[in-house]
DNA sequence: ACTTACATACTTGTATACAAGCACTTTGTT
DNA sequence: AACAAAGTGCTTGTATACAAGTATGTAAGT
């Protein structure tokens, strides 16, 4: 456990829970915490220099975005990926960000929004530079960095929340889909078209772009699930008991 | 604070933090802890009889919810509804709810859906009996199943989850317009024209009936803010700072 | 050889003790 | 009388101690 950290080791602009939240957060959709792998409080604790108790509200936390599953009196798994949740997910994130999306190419006003075009522009350069150097943990970044620009249009924090979460679980499969296929050029090549037609203020084009952008997941899924079984479940509910695997 | 209670003194069935998160959810969608309201962790802790431990994860969870807002050495916040907050829950909940509706049209099935449709007429029933007793409590409850009845369709947990946790702040709200307008018997009668749209497989009427039974909730807010302002923020995010009534 | 019972070393769940910070009161000064 | 500053009692944040349950290894019995 030792790649795990916290930003300072005397940092208290933050509460230590929150902290070890986004240190573990980051460790589990990094793959550095593997689906299926067990985790223990007092492990954690021991690692992170702090007691159990912000151990323990950061997994509360984690468990709540159903990335941890606590198994009372014998440890806290690391919920494997299942193809049922990945579709559920999915779904969701596609009805909010096609609901926003079209809100943003509505909305779009070449003369108000200039700096949120260089935002863009910036993002879209050094997503750029980052599938140059085939650096998938920060594409990861640089790409929902993007979207939340274009969902801050829309001008709801709930929502940019909520697909936050829900990305929290794609995220661990996009991170084995772009370590394996290095597709990263693809996807910068998408978020360009997708934007220019949020500037043509052309709300069907940009869902439609949207829609395929999103949709290749489901395509690829299937794929990388051959690559590496031993992080998917094969039933439908996220449970300890049954594992591709076995 | 005697309002709050345990479902057993001694159950062991749950984890003590989940009954209070639980006991405490419901007593902040009734309103029985108001809207700006402070609560204390040890206030809580002797009236529920337990400690601190399982009260602060339950805070913690509904801190991630935004039911509450710890202000560190100061207390716990019962947060203001905002209407901002509002506004941005119902265009998550449309979204989502519209999607799902649309799918449990397109794939009802008389003949592989009897069951289902049992527990619907079963529920308009209740609804009906609810509305004619007046019960604003009961009748979001049923209101609520009816929703995830119908969401069920759509095959997906993941949303179900997300939904619920948006009614949450939505429910305050509604409760105060149950209490204030006694309009349940409509209601009802939009449940029943979205079923039968649902049961003609008319994927369109549907959408286009419960984006108007969702969207009342605009129309209503502005009525009740006058009624309650003491509960509402008047500024753009949820603060302590400024209240309508300042 | 196989099963069963039990001791043991773990785990998480809960309670309590201590630390640090905010707010108000009280006291002292001008 | 007005105001500033220290003190007191509250709050949450964190650490630790104890309780209860699970899995495992071992030894005894069949």
């Amino acid at each position: 456990m030792d790649f795990l950290t916290l930003p300072a080791p005397n940092d208290a602009s933050k509460p230590l829970s929150t902290q070890v939240y986004d240190a573990v957060r980051e460790a589990i959709i990094c793959l550095k915490l593997k689906p299926g792998q067990m985790i223990y409080e007092n492990e954690l604790a021991e690692s992170l220099g702090v007691s159990r108790t912000p151990i323990r509200e950061a997994i509360r936390s984690l468990v709540n975005e159903q990335l941890l599953e606590v198994l009372p009196q014998r440890g806290t798994l690391v919920t494997y990926v299942s193809e049922r949740k990945v579709l559920e997910t999915r779904f969701i994130q596609a009805q909010l960000e096609l609901g926003a999306f079209r809100i943003a190419a509505r909305v779009w006003d070449e003369h108000n929004q200039k700096l949120t075009k260089q935002l863009i522009l910036h993002s879209i350069r050094d997503q750029r530079a980052a599938a140059d150097n085939n650096n998938a943990a920060l594409f990861l970044q640089l790409d929902e960095t993007f979207h939340r620009i274009i969902l801050g249009l829309a001008n709801n924090d709930t929502l940019l929340q909520v697909v936050y979460h829900m990305r929290g679980h794609l995220n661990r499969l996009r991170y084995m889909l772009l370590e394996e296929y290095h597709h990263m050029h693809r996807i910068v090549d998408e978020h360009v078209e997708i934007f220019a037609a949020i500037e043509a203020n052309n709300e069907e084009r940009t869902a439609q772009l949207l829609d395929d952008h999103l949709g290749k997941l489901n395509h690829e899924f299937p794929e990388i699930r051959k690559v590496h079984p031993q992080y998917f479940l094969r039933n439908i509910r996220n449970s300890v008991e049954w594992r591709e695997d076995k």
